[in-house]
DNA sequence: AATACCGGCGAGT
DNA sequence: TCATACTCGCCGGTATT
């Protein structure tokens, strides 16, 4: 019996409805409550969106994205409904205990955002499956007693199988893919459950007579990359046949923006005391984690919600806050000269191109350095 | 021709 | 009707070298 060279076996954990169970380990008597956390804009009232709800919430018709006013118009026959405001910090500081509870269990861990992550188990499991089951059935054990918190856990021999079978039972899920049962079972799905197809990827399919993966995976790649790009197309039949050879692997930050609700829409750069904390905020972001970034850029949701982006590279790499509000408030003003008449409902900045700060000083040291 | 940059878009949390 | 705050990645166009 031998281990072909390139089998994997990746487990993908994804704690439940995230947010909101936070909620409910912090209060265990909303658990079975409708929780709704909300991301309040501060305009009106109730202005802002749903983040996250619990389960019950959600079978109620209260999902993420949706306007708070509307999730409590849903809820108004629900007295027993919680809003709560999303309470970040709380909720990076859960995060963090897990994860490392992850960690424990494969040195070749991602973490994919605060709630989910991928475990490349194959060098604990050599390739049998059922001592993968078992890993997967302590992570979800341990999480459990340690923070009374539920997880899915999917199973599969890369990341996008991996993902697509933690998807596929939620909450308190154990979904394991052998290599054999891939196709079968992502054949049948419609095409807009598998992972990287949205609406408009799936409305484009659609219109080529692909409704399901199995469609996908025997689709002409000549046509998916006439349609969809050299990389994207061949990517997607890829993807329908369940291959990924992406690796388990950490990644360095690339980017980091800060956005805000305006009280009212602006017609022109008036927003300076806005900007100034989300300068701020990601000037000592960076500084934290030791960051520099070479490029600075603006974010503007306008009035009809389009997403407008203006960047620019910088001469030298910095942190600086007062550089981040310099260069935000150029291109702010440009843009409003470009789009005379244009509101701006959000405005946010934005800073990439991220390096370390020791490294930068060792490659591009400035004249005081070199010569100091 | 190759690379860098920019801005729009799409997707996912 | 009302429509958050992030992060990542691709695409095509254009500028730079």
């Amino acid at each position: 019996m031998s281990l072909s060279r390139d089998a994997r076996t990746i487990l993908a954990v994804d704690l439940d409805y995230f947010y909101a169970q936070c909620e409910e380990v912090r209060k265990p008597e909303i658990k079975d409550k409708p929780v709704v956390i909300c991301v309040f804009s501060g305009r009106t009232e109730d202005s802002g969106a749903v983040s996250t709800s619990n389960y019950v919430a959600r079978r109620l018709g209260v999902k993420s994205g949706i306007p708070i006013i509307l999730a409590k118009r849903i809820l108004s026959k629900n007295i027993d409904a919680v809003f709560l405001p999303m309470d970040r910090d709380y909720y990076d500081a859960v995060s963090e205990r897990i994860m490392e509870i992850l960690r424990s269990h494969s040195q070749k861990m991602e973490q994919m955002s605060v709630d989910e992550a991928y475990l490349d188990v194959t060098e604990y499991t050599r390739g049998d499956y059922s001592s993968a089951e078992k890993i997967a059935s302590t992570i979800k054990r341990r999480i459990l007693e340690a923070e009374h918190f539920t997880c899915s856990v999917g199973i599969g021999p890369n990341k996008l199988v991996a993902k697509m079978a933690v998807d596929a039972k939620k909450p308190d899920g154990l979904t394991m893919i052998l290599p054999d049962q891939v196709r079968s079972f992502l054949d049948p799905l419609p095409v807009g459950k598998l992972f990287g197809v949205g609406p408009k990827t799936e409305e484009k399919l659609g219109a080529m007579g692909i409704k399901i993966v199995k469609d996908l995976a025997n689709c002409d790649e000549a046509r998916l990359s006439s349609i969809f790009g050299k990389n994207l197309g061949p990517q997607l039949k890829l993807s329908a046949q369940g291959i990924d050879d992406d690796i388990v692997q950490e990644r360095e930050q690339e980017q980091l923006s800060r956005i805000v609700t305006l009280k009212q829409d602006a017609r022109a750069f008036n927003f300076e005391y806005e900007l100034a904390p989300l300068c701020r905020d990601i000037s000592e972001r960076l500084a934290a984690k030791k960051l520099l970034c070479k490029s600075v850029g603006i974010i503007a949701i306008t009035t009809d919600l389009k997403t407008k982006n203006r960047a620019r590279t910088l001469d030298a790499p910095t942190s600086s806050e007062a550089k981040f509000m310099e260069v935000g408030s150029e291109l702010f003003n440009s843009f409003f000269d470009e789009n005379e008449g244009i509101g701006v409902r959000r405005a946010g900045i934005r800073v990439s191109n991220l390096i370390k700060a020791a490294d930068s000083q060792m490659k591009n040291p400035t004249l005081a350095e070199f010569f100091g």
